[in-house]
DNA sequence: GCCAACGTTGGC
DNA sequence: GCCAACGTTGGC
């Protein structure tokens, strides 16, 4: 399947994830049921995402990554430093999956605006109204239209 | 900073 | 089970 997972490039952009070990980071601190269930019930490693920018000055896709892990608990729900903890949860039943994510490439920016004059993407999870929902599912159709468009950026 | 929209919580 | 109140997301 394919699957766009929204970051705060200030907490995570996709320069930071290329230059982590093995250009892979763990998505902590999704603490909704819905996108908890995507990583949980549907992602399969080898599986596409689109990196994607929320929340920062130009929002919109800026780079290729991959699931790299089958999904475990989330640490951060266990640590009361965290601003992700969990005082409802329990390390033999946790409530916060996760997986791994290798970033691929950085890509010139598609932006929100891009994505949204664009008729053929109408029906993205990701534009439909009140939608804030941090990782979607991608249409076979889409992902090729945008896997397209998006250039590899340069140097 | 504003605000629309959504999800969660908790009283009843 | 209902629903008001609250907290969060995220574009603008």
């Amino acid at each position: 399947m394919y699957w766009l997972m929204k970051s705060e490039p200030d907490e995570c952009s996709i320069d930071d994830a290329l230059r982590a070990p093995a250009q892979t980071v763990p998505w902590f601190g999704v603490r909704n049921y819905q996108a908890r269930n995507f990583m949980r019930d549907q992602m399969q490693v080898g599986d596409g995402v689109l990196f994607y920018h929320s929340s920062c000055e130009v929002p919109g896709i800026y780079g290729l990554a991959e699931v790299a892990s089958t999904p475990y608990p989330d640490a951060t729900q266990f640590d009361p430093a965290s601003p992700y903890f969990d005082p409802g949860t329990t390390r033999q039943n946790p409530r916060w999956q996760l997986v791994d994510v290798r970033a691929l490439w950085a890509c010139e920016p598609v932006t929100l605006a891009q994505l949204r004059a664009d008729p053929a993407l109408a029906d993205m999870t990701l534009l439909q109204k009140g939608s804030r929902l941090s990782i979607t599912p991608v249409t076979p159709g889409q992902w090729a239209l945008l896997r397209k468009r998006m250039k590899p950026r340069s140097g």
